[in-house]
DNA sequence: AAATTTAACTAACAAACGTTAGTTTTGTAA
DNA sequence: TTACAAAACTAACGTTTGTTAGTTAAATTT
């Protein structure tokens, strides 16, 4: 159950991993998709691992620590994707194919994490915050970019790139609401869907 | 300041409407927004008013209560609006725009009580939490309801109906994050490009 | 087998929480 | 001016919060 996370920390947050953490954030993360950050308590966490709150101490620093992991450990695997597709050297429009994509990749694996970070990400603090709002600055202003390079060549429509990039990236951050509670759809026909409507329209 | 919701409150929700009830729940809303409903405690309120966490207790029964008229009272707000819509003899896709502006309308000038209705919802208890899902779930199918006849009689490309109310409504919840942001588009602009965007993408 | 490390436990802490009771101030009407 | 109601106050309550200290059981290493 929390093997896929577990590689996902793996490969970008511990050095020492340490099973029973990753146990832990992942059983947190399903309760702050359902009642957030400031709504589950250590106490709370710990029934849903079978211990009393003070064990937890052994494994994780405080209660912040769970948030950070969650929120900056997915927050830099966004940011590292779009890198990816910034090298690609495809035309700006894939490209937004291409973060659609990644999107509900990550929507599908990841869906509790999600949750985190788009609703109690504000509970972060001190350094965590500030780099996470760095982050997500970034990752708009890339966004904003390859929509304004698509305008320029034409390639997308002249519309107020503020519009458009909010249009897109509200309905991708959203998914992982509507992924779980509609039957679990195949992911390549939700691809497929999902960049027709937003790039095409419905009409 | 609270004028405007005054007059909302004054004809939605309360018999013997009380001003200084209504800056109460103004003030908290703005809170709410920040920090969510449970990250607000009530001495937070009670400071943002320059006054003492008991002496609210004059004007609401409890914290439980501010939430329940800001979310409730939205949430009817917009299945007024639909029934409203519903009755105009007009084709699938001008209900659809309908509905957009009405949501722009919405977000402009009730910003903050749209955040709790998105992010704290989940923490009415009781009668409330009941009605606020059955206002919630009949909604979406009467948008669903609209989106399918539009398909049906060829309006609306054949695509998988969930994908399109998802792409839509997610992007209209969100909104509200947005227009605080982008130093407030003018509201007609913003509507000619949202249902330009929504409906014909952006290729 | 002994020594050491890991990870659970019990007990307790200070602070913050929502809320109540009782009292005083303030503004309005008689 | 007095009487009354509305709305502020102080003080306190029982809980819950995140966290620490100290202890014990289990697992691993020497």
């Amino acid at each position: 159950m929390s093997s896929r996370l577990s590689r996902i920390f793996l490969t970008c947050c511990f050095m020492k991993p340490s099973t029973r953490k990753e146990e832990i954030i992942s059983a947190a993360s399903q309760l702050f998709k359902e009642r957030g950050y400031v709504g589950v308590s250590v106490r709370d966490i710990a029934q849903a691992m079978d211990m009393k709150a003070a064990s937890l101490y052994n494994h994780i620093e405080n209660k912040q620590e769970i948030l950070s992991v969650l929120v900056l450990g997915l927050a830099r695997e966004f940011t590292t994707g779009m890198e990816q597709i910034q090298q690609m050297q495809i035309s700006p429009l894939q490209q937004i194919e291409k973060v659609i994509e990644m999107h509900i990749d990550i929507t599908v694996t990841q869906s509790e994490a999600l949750a985190s970070l788009n609703n109690d990400w504000m509970h972060l603090e001190g350094a965590d915050l500030n780099e996470f709002v760095d982050l997500r600055e970034g990752y708009e202003d890339d966004v904003r970019s390859i929509i304004k390079e698509g305008i320029r060549i034409g390639q997308i429509q002249p519309r107020h790139p503020e519009v458009i990039l909010f249009s897109i990236l509200s309905t991708l951050r959203t998914l992982y609401l509507w992924y779980q509670k509609r039957g679990k759809l195949d992911v390549n026909i939700l691809k497929k869907d999902m960049v027709a409507v937003l790039l095409r329209g419905i009409v």
